[in-house]
Parts: structure tokens; C-alpha cells; sequence
DNA sequence: ACCCTAAATTAGGTTAGCCTAAAAAATACA
DNA sequence: TGTATTTTTTAGGCTAACCTAATTTAGGGT
């Protein structure tokens, strides 16, 4: 079981997108999302067929099978995270974010996607309750940094590092949120957290408590 | 001028790696470090001299040119940040974190280095003054933060961080001034700030405005 | 039912990136 | 210095992933 190639990926993940509107999915369609030429989709989809990853009739367009919709899931749930992280923590421009990531998608392992997964946290917005629980007993829980937004209510970390890409950080060293103070963080409804630190409490929105990593 | 290939780039990043120890890099060294076939190696040295990025003398091996230099400092210094992110936030394990830097080296585009390097913060015995400095001044700085006091009349912007250092906070809140909100400055003679937000208009005196930081 | 058009496939071409085997060049040493 | 050995290159082959052009098929309109 030699990995797929990214081009297959990308053709699976791009079958995976169109099948959300109709069933079976037709070449053309393939070939105007993937900007290549109809002949060459042809070529790609007979490829995955022979695979087993989609059931292709000619001149009927094809769909995923369980093993290539199985790829599908694994490939989107990778971009999300990857593109969360970038948006999220990095603070990459949304377009740019995207690109990165589907480039990236391809590379991670599942340890590294579960990884990232847990550091990330659960966005109540985009994940199932029931996906979010499934990533969450499944990825290992010992990481010892994180970001402010997905720390446990209550408990006390070490700031470790703030992300410094903006003068928001000038504003939060000189009130002593810095690598290597202490914060506990009070109460937090994932949107607004609200944090003791030897300096005093405030609040911060949940952009902002992204970007400073705390070791618990 | 095309990207790179992956294997392009991992050819340059091997020269660069053997050429520490001596000058000249031999193809066979090459071969078995990249573990491809002398042939292979041949072959792609003469593409990447055609391309400008060595310097290659048949039966005399090659070295990399300034502008190949340039690339495989780049190549390096990717694969180190994230090398450091896998293992150091991530805690990834150091074979499979230098075997996923390796391939993620390739897709990270400028601008996700530079923030990722940021993120990171800067080793300083690795990097130097200079280099920090640069990136620095290179990162985006178009958002502004402000503490309110020093919001332009008339002005619009979002709430980001507020410090709490009284029992006014609870009361600012309610009043809608709390990270994410939008506030309006509409009049100030630095004592006094009028302010707007979705849930009516109030004024504040200039030490809390001190304490609410704006994002514009 | 038939033809026409649009869609899809097949046929055949290219390049990068790999290979093996044969040939050529450099080097080592007797 | 000449030859044996090692290194490197060349020659030729393969596959994936792209392409264009030609052909085939499906499906709609009359």
C-alpha cells in the first residue's frame, strides 16, 4: 500500500466536494474544479478505479467507494485543521491559509494530525459534538503546550510564548503577560477568557488567546 | 521561474548538507545520501545546473551556486521551525518530526515561515540579530491596538482585551464593552470618553479607558 | 426513430523522476 | 607508465501526470 500520490488526493478529495450535490459525478465537473483538461481526469479517475478508491462507469461519472470516501474524510478533516492553524494561531491570510494547506494536507501523519488536532482544541462552531468527542478521547491529551483558548478552566500555566506578530503583544508584555509568568485562567466561554496573572485580571477575546501559548 | 520540485529542492538541501565537509560533492556521495541511484543523481545535478542553481563539472562533482545557496538556506531553515514546531509544541517524536519537516519544508510558502518563525520565537543561538530584526519589521502589522484612551474620536473598532483591575469590569460587560464587541468613540478631552456600543451609550473616565484596548 | 451536439474516452505526445546496463573517464598502484 | 578498479556518465526504458486531437457515446429535439 504505496501512499497516494497528491494528485490523487486531490482528485478524491475534489470527487468528495462535487458528490455533495449530486451522486455520481461527472468528468467535466472534475476537470473545471481541478483545472485540468477532461482526458486527463479520465485518465486519473480509471487510475482510482483500479485501486478501488472510486466506482467508475464510463460515461457515467463516478463516486467514492467506502475505502476512498475513508480518504475523503481523512484529507478534509487534515485541511480544517491545517487551515485552522494557520488562520487561527498563525494569523496567515485566509486565501493564503488555504492554499498552504491543501499543499500540506498531503504530508501530515495520523500522529501529527492527531497532534494538532488537541492542540487546536475543539471549535464548537465547526465540529460535531460526537466528532469532536471521537478526536478528543482518541488524540493523546499530554501535550504540554496550548493555546490560552483551549486551557482548562481553572487550572494554572507558565506562558511560554506569545505570538508576536502585531503590537497587540507590546501591549500585553508591558502589562506583564510575557514567556514566563504565570496565568491562571478563571473562566472562559470560548469566547471570552478571562485570566489572573501576577499583574492583575482582564479579559481577551478568543482570537487574541490563540496566539499566547501556555505549558500546563 | 516555476517552483521548485520537492526533489529538486531535497537535491540542493543534500549538496548544501555534504558540502560543509568538503568542497567538491561527489555524485556518489550524493547517492547514497539521497539514496537514489548514481544515475538519478546525474541526471538531476545536470537540470539543476542548467537552471543556474550549481556549479557542475562532469567526473568533478558540483557546488551550489549563490542563488542554489539561497535556496537551500531556505529549505534549512524551514525545515528547522518546523521541525521545532512538530517536536517542541507538538511533541511529535524526533524521527517522525524530521520526517514530515522534511516534506513540509517544500509547501511553506514566505509569509507562513516568517509567522511560524515568529511564532516560535527566535532561537538566539541560532539566529542572529539581524535576522530576527528582519523578520520583525517584515511581519504584517495592519492592525492597530490601542488602549481606548488613545482612540481617535469618531472612530469604530473591537474590543480585544480588557484589564480588569476593578469592579467596574462586571458593569463594562454588561454594558457590552467585552472582547469581541464593537464600540464607537464618539467625543473625548482625554478625561472624559464617550463611547457607543450595541447596548446604548455611556461615558468612562480616562483610567479605565486605559484598561480597555481597541483594535481598529 | 434519427440525427446532432455535447460530453467522454481513447490515442498518442511530452516531461520529470526514477531505474538498469553499458560505456567512458578518473584514479590507484604495481 | 600501464592496467585494474572504481566512479561517473550515457543510453535506453518505465510510470505518473499532464497535454491536444481524434473518436466514440449519450441524450435531446423533431
Amino acid at each position: 500500500m504505496d501512499a497516494l500520490s497528491e494528485s490523487a488526493e486531490m482528485m478524491i478529495k475534489n470527487i468528495n466536494q462535487l458528490a455533495a450535490d449530486e451522486k455520481r459525478v461527472r468528468t467535466s465537473d472534475l476537470a473545471t474544479k481541478t483545472e485540468l483538461k477532461p482526458a486527463t481526469v479520465t485518465e486519473m479517475i480509471q487510475r482510482l478505479g483500479d485501486l478501488g478508491l472510486v466506482d467508475y462507469e464510463p460515461y457515467h461519472g463516478v463516486h467514492l467507494t467506502k475505502q476512498g470516501q475513508h480518504v475523503a474524510d481523512v484529507i478534509e478533516h487534515r485541511f480544517n485543521i491545517l487551515e485552522r492553524f494557520l488562520t487561527e494561531i498563525l494569523g496567515v491570510g485566509g486565501e493564503e491559509a488555504a492554499e498552504v494547506a491543501c499543499r500540506m494536507e498531503h504530508v501530515l501523519t495520523r500522529d501529527v494530525e492527531h497532534k494538532l488536532t488537541t492542540f487546536l482544541g475543539v471549535d464548537p462552531q465547526k465540529e460535531s459534538e460526537l466528532f469532536c468527542h471521537k478526536i478528543n478521547i482518541e488524540g493523546n491529551n499530554e501535550h504540554k503546550y496550548l493555546p490560552l483558548s483551549n486551557f482548562e478552566e481553572g487550572k494554572t500555566g507558565v506562558v511560554k510564548l506569545v505570538f508576536e506578530n502585531n503590537e497587540l503583544s507590546q501591549i500585553l508584555e508591558d502589562k506583564g503577560i510575557k514567556p514566563g509568568n504565570s496565568l491562571m485562567l478563571k473562566k472562559s466561554d470560548n469566547k471570552i477568557y478571562h485570566v489572573e496573572t501576577d499583574e492583575g485580571d482582564f479579559s481577551l477575546d478568543r482570537e487574541t488567546a490563540t496566539r499566547i501559548i501556555v505549558q500546563n
